[in-house]
DNA sequence: GAAGTTCTTGAACGGCGTGCAAGATAAGGT
DNA sequence: ACCTTATCTTGCACGCCGTTCAAGAACTTC
């Protein structure tokens, strides 16, 4: 009895995949994307996409999951600069996907396997913008509320284009008045 | 050369089709209401709607327009009210339509005739703010960033459940420390 | 009535996400 | 060397979707 055949395959073949959909989801968008299409960009066929998927929200997690993972990577060395540039940073890497960040709260309602990404994703936002307001000098008190408004300006100012100074305006109310 | 046949019955049909539209629409969210199934809730043939629309994104600005329209109607009488109990109200009157607010957001960037609204709805929504914060106190100078903090804080209220209390402090972060 | 406009419908198209049964590929056991 | 078995790939079909177009029905005016 043969236990597998080719171990190495089934990561290397959906990893393709995910990298074809990565880019035409950050493109055109979650509906606007077939399967077809993704199919295509990563030479197989359609039906090939659900040995390693469950279904197409299955494959758009795992593309959320990929993202998250290589915008994390990046985190790492902008710890020491002021927090508003921080969130500045956040802002960039993060308009990049801005149909996905729509898609996200759109499919969430619908979908328990993204409404769960989503969760653990502004679990972990959260944390870490928890973590930036302390040291920037917010008394512990304050940081729930200003860390939820802090989350839903960086949203705001990622689903609403705005010129540079005024995304600092925004971010500096955030913390402004609590010392 | 008759003019017409009966002029009435252009407006009530289509108020027939933005009723059963509105309430599939809100109650299902946009993707997964089709025509097919508005057209059945309002009597009427798929096709018929494409009389009355140019197609499905029309039909869903008509059920945009009637909502604000409605929900205007309801603002009167609570101007003499604290300004975060109005905003509150506000949170609550949107939150019923919670699914057609992520819809907006992700249709806008596809639908030029959605993008539009939703345009103008901001451009409303940033003047009565803007009043509500500076009879609130809030000074001049401050107002405009302010008030787009603030219906930022709306938005993410509508898009991520929150206790009461909760959201009523994130609300007064937005004019905490304006003096 | 005939003409002409307004409204409604029937039939069809291409594309979508998805399920199912058959086929290919390669490994292990004998 | 074969045959079994698990893994992977594909072909084919289904039902639903938004949308189009041409044909028909309803009604107003001449």
């Amino acid at each position: 009895m043969p236990r597998n055949r080719r171990p190495r395959d089934r990561e290397e073949k959906s990893a393709e995949i995910v990298a074809a959909a990565t880019s035409l989801f950050s493109e055109e968008g979650y509906e606007k994307t077939s399967l077809a299409g993704i199919a295509a960009a990563a030479g197989v066929t359609t039906n090939t996409i659900y040995w390693y998927f469950q279904d197409k929200d299955a494959l758009f997690v795992a593309v959320l999951d990929g993202l998250l993972r290589d915008g994390l990577a990046g985190v790492e060395d902008l710890e020491d600069r002021p927090w508003v540039e921080q969130l500045l940073w956040v802002v960039d890497e993060l308009r990049r996907f801005d149909k996905l960040v729509t898609a996200v709260h759109a499919l969430a309602a619908d979908s328990p396997a993204i409404d769960a990404w989503h969760e653990g994703f502004h679990a972990l936002a959260d944390t870490m913008l928890a973590e930036i307001l302390t040291s920037a000098g917010v008394p512990e008190a304050q940081v729930a509320a200003r860390t939820r408004l802090g989350v839903f300006a960086v949203e705001g100012l990622l689903m609403h284009e705005l010129p540079r100074a005024e995304q600092r305006q925004v971010l500096e109310l955030v913390v402004e008045g609590a010392r």
